[in-house]
DNA sequence: AAATAATGTTAGGCGAATCTAACAAATATT
DNA sequence: AATATTTGTTAGATTCGCCTAACATTATTT
């Protein structure tokens, strides 16, 4: 059984290899710095990670998760967001209020309730802030995206995430307008600084290229990649 | 903000005053033993929380919730009923599995959480055990009880105790396969000698009345009564 | 290549929550 | 009242997760 802690060490890892695409590994004071602690707490927590076999770590070099680690971590991140899911879905939570209380609920151990939630909810594939939701058996299935800044002008498309999940951001995309599955019309950009002119829900909007690039997309016509990140 | 460990204890005391009538406090010996715990421990812990003020603590005495305390302890036991509920309700749990999951879950800190669950589950009075469930002022309004002598044929009831508490008539109790909490349902009665045909947890009886006069049940119908147990 | 900067490690300490073992006080028994 | 039993307290140790400060290694810059 895993402390909260070690919960959270290994979820930082998933979120600073796989999903950055830190392919290599993540550095200690790197992973010390994503979960708010000092370098020293971090190393000596992947000294104990590796001698639970969770955690591939060597003196000086990068580390990765082992495979149980991963399983392990992806079982925290799915519970994390099937409970995004309940609660703005069931309990009306706002959009950016539903991480906070998240980050409490990923942590309750209780294998049946996480299937019992999931069958609830009617197995999600995406969370409100359109993260991947892993499957019972620990399968993300990844959906093609892009950012809204990459996106040609006359084009429309589906908003299905946002990459910076900061309240403050959270909030400004609520005053723009725009929200999950809300269909993003480009009507033109600024070739001089990028400012992109959209329309959303019948309203026009212009946005600067650091919020575009925080916007995730898919159009109607992108096809789901079938290839999964593996869990081993 | 209180640790896990913290509220532990505080609903502890509150299980061994309030809720079972041992008014002048609970002993550091009889509070450690309901924890699982060494005396030593929760002698270190009531001094602790006496510091807080949220226990009226001295030595070689008795232990008492203070009227912080007590609200704090009160919100413990508030939203475990409420995710009990949850649980039987909504994910379709088994009645004895739900505790073991709300143990955990009744120490997410969300006041906008509990509200909101409070809310989806239609504000209910009692959990699948039958327990009260204190509202959002921290006020448990008492149920109305009667003896399962009272009840009618065809009406199912649950069991919350007995009138006599003789090692004779327990003895007899636990032969007829009953305890606190379970469903019973009055299957029929003799005009002659009011001798009561019983069903619970699948399993038939015949008691007489003397039995039955004896046995405090209440019914998911029954009125609630307006009285509180005052939380001050 | 040497100096500097960035990154990572070790050693020692601290508070929380637990324990054991020894002791002290209160209560019950003879 | 003296003794025994139950109950409660204190002292000292342990584990966990965190810290600071000093040191070591690796990477970068000049």
């Amino acid at each position: 059984m895993l402390s909260f802690t070690e919960e959270n060490y290994l979820k930082a890892l998933l979120r600073l290899t796989i999903e950055k695409g830190n392919k290599d590994g993540a550095g200690t004071n790197e992973l010390a710095e994503h979960l708010n602690l000092k370098p020293a707490t971090a190393n000596d927590m992947l000294k104990k990670l590796k001698e639970k076999k969770l955690v591939d770590y060597e003196k000086y070099g990068k580390s990765t998760l082992t495979k149980d680690g991963k399983r392990l971590a992806i079982d925290v991140v799915r519970k994390h967001r099937l409970w995004e899911t309940f609660l703005f879905e069931k309990l009306a939570f706002e959009w950016d209020e539903v991480h906070e209380v998240a980050e409490q609920l990923e942590h309750i151990q209780s294998r049946k309730l996480v299937d019992k939630l999931d069958e609830f909810l009617g197995y999600p594939g995406f969370d409100p802030h359109g993260d991947v939701i892993p499957n019972a058996r620990g399968e993300m299935l990844a959906r093609l995206t892009k950012t809204l800044h990459e996106e040609e002008v006359g084009h429309e498309c589906i908003m299905v995430g946002v990459k910076d999940n900061s309240a403050a951001f959270l909030q400004y995309v609520n005053q723009v307008g725009l929200k999950i599955n809300d269909h993003i019309r480009v009507l033109s950009k600024q070739p001089y600084d990028d400012l992109l002119e959209i329309e959303a829900n019948g309203k026009k909007s212009n946005v600067s290229p650091r919020f575009s690039e925080n916007i995730v997309i898919t159009c109607p016509d992108c096809e789901r990649k079938k290839s999964k990140i593996k869990t081993a």
